[in-house]
DNA sequence: AGCCAGGGTCTGC
DNA sequence: GCAGACCATGGC
């Protein structure tokens, strides 16, 4: 799969059913810009990152060390089998129209701390502002990198603040919602590593007991932040598309896949029109 | 100006 | 259990 790995680049080879704009634009990422066309920059797991592909290349650009190349293969999933997953789907007239209209979505494995917070941020908001108050999290809170970007601040970082502390971020009402779910991961009574191997529904239960999170936001944390692609999460554009198609529930082709079969259908139904 | 945004909490039946 | 007010903020 690679062809190449040093200290400055890393190229993964024979790549299919990617794309990496669609997949860091999608509304799943909050934390990665289109710097120039067709390079995309941004930090995740602490490392900035440029990012583009040619033809079947996913090319890294950055800062590399030695467990980089893992590291970035997880992030982009790239040990499942997209392909099939996707001819599995478009048995489903619906998702057939999804997924050809923009293929190569995948569901990036963030960092969980990262989507918990994010998704809090994006309660009964848009996603232009969701990134703005990510950001300023990040400049305000994160370390700094030295080169313009900040990592995203950790939970033990932000459970000694303050809801004050916040105010910069203008994150609104969420900011309380922030310093709980802080302090709970911190302090251990939230434990989001076990989160990816649980049984679902008590990994559910388990991240509802923080202040600000409900299904939704459960959801997304467990399919963006723990790679739980059977998790579902229902926004109003979900819910618009639920009621529109599927009066009767999922089809049974999204069994075990609901959250790729989510983000395909997602992005397609904000885009119409 | 008013409505909407990848919701959740709290209150009152 | 469930509907409805309310919550901050900014883009359109």
């Amino acid at each position: 799969m690679t062809v190449k790995n040093d200290k400055n680049i890393i190229i993964f080879e024979g790549i299919n059913t990617l794309s990496v704009s669609l997949s860091l634009d999608c509304g799943q990422a909050f934390r990665w810009s289109e710097k120039e066309y067709g390079i995309w920059h941004g930090v995740a797991f602490g490392k900035a990152v440029d990012i583009s592909q040619e033809e079947d290349k996913l090319i890294l650009k950055g800062n590399f060390s030695e467990d980089d190349e893992r590291i970035w293969a997880d992030y982009f999933d790239l040990g499942r089998d997209y392909f099939s997953i996707c001819e599995k789907l478009k048995s489903d007239p619906h998702l057939k129209v999804a997924i050809e209209a923009y293929p190569g979505i995948r569901i990036l494995r963030q960092e969980s701390w990262e989507a918990l917070c994010s998704f809090i941020i994006s309660q009964n908001n848009n996603i232009p502002r969701i990134k703005g108050i990510v950001e300023r999290l990040c400049t305000h809170f994160g370390e700094d990198l030295r080169n313009g970007d900040f990592t995203f601040p950790s939970a033990e970082k932000l459970a000694l603040l303050t809801v004050e502390d916040l105010a910069p971020i203008r994150s609104g009402f969420r900011a309380k919602y922030i310093i709980d779910a802080a302090q709970k991961v911190a302090n251990g009574e939230v434990n989001l590593q076990k989160l990816s191997s649980c049984d679902i529904d008590e990994a559910r239960e388990e991240l509802i007991k923080i202040k600000g999170v409900g299904a939704k936001v459960a959801e997304c944390t467990l399919l963006y932040g723990c790679g739980r692609v059977d998790a579902f999460p229902v926004d109003v554009w979900v819910r618009r598309i639920m009621s529109e198609m599927y009066p009767d529930g999922l089809p049974d082709c999204t069994k075990t896949v609901e959250g790729i079969a989510q983000q395909y259908l997602f992005h397609w139904r904000r885009n119409v029109e």
